[in-house]
DNA sequence: CTAACAGTTACGGAGCGTAAGAGTTC
DNA sequence: GGAACTCTTACGCTCCGTAACTGTTA
């Protein structure tokens, strides 16, 4: 039984497979948001893998929670930044920061709304498409 | 009170921009949708301008309506095409496409569920990011 | 006649997916 | 040493948004 690769390294960080893996993203995905600036790992390997830490996985799941609301990538930045500078207090203007943080929350809220509405909505259409499908179904077997 | 454009025109058809405005799309949404064969218009006027009828801004309606679920336009127009086929029965295979529907309903109803927990789970992380906020502001004004 | 409206290219852009070819690591 | 893993371009794709410029029509 040799296992061919080791999912944790000695060092503890973890590689972009086992990364992917564990919070069922893509490796595209995860490459992606390293370019854009959103979680880049906290190192690299001689050969330039790389090397993911505890937090940077917390920092993806982050991401990819938030995901769904219907951010783009720019604005979970914003988030992501403020937050980082949130974590790092005291800091210049804590209020603006926290501000700003507030009304991010404020327009995710909204987005929920916005999607339970549709969501519903969908359902209901939904109930209506298969109501339409069952009566035709009934016509192709006349009373029994 | 002159009115310059009539909402409706005298052979009851609706110019885009009137079925923009009744169902909250935008024109090149309409347009987009129209050359990618998901709702042609009835007409033409002499000039050129799409016409709608009522039947037209149904299937619009019915789009929009769908679309919410993620689905690609491809798969749209298929389910389209399958709800077509069925409103002009007999024809040769009704079995085979109220299996597709039905299929395709199954696949929105999985859709729906994957949404709602998606939602479900943003709104729950959301809480979590308020209260981190929230600690954070009462950091900064001490004990009253 | 002249505002409003509408039409048609054409290009842009977000957010990855998908090869392709080469290097790394266990 | 070799299987598995990863790297970096680079181009493709979907679904429209945004001009830009021209024609239509109430």
């Amino acid at each position: 039984m040799l296992r061919t690769t080791l999912a944790v390294m000695p060092d503890g960080t973890i590689q972009i497979g086992e990364v992917a893996r564990r919070l069922d993203l893509s490796l595209n995905t995860i490459r992606h948001w390293h370019e854009a600036g959103l979680a880049p790992p906290a190192g690299r390997s001689p050969g330039g893998f790389r090397l993911y830490t505890v937090a940077d996985i917390e920092r993806l799941a982050f991401i990819k929670r938030f995901r769904p609301l219907g951010f783009g990538l720019d604005e979970i930045r914003e988030v992501l930044a403020a937050r980082d500078a949130l974590a790092t207090l005291p800091v210049r203007e804590p209020a603006a920061l926290i501000a700003r943080l507030e009304r991010y929350i404020e327009i995710a809220n909204d987005r929920c709304a916005a999607i339970r509405a549709d969501l519903v909505d969908a359902e209901a259409f939904l109930a209506e498409l298969r109501h339409d499908v069952d009566t035709h179904q009934d016509l192709l077997e006349p009373i029994a």
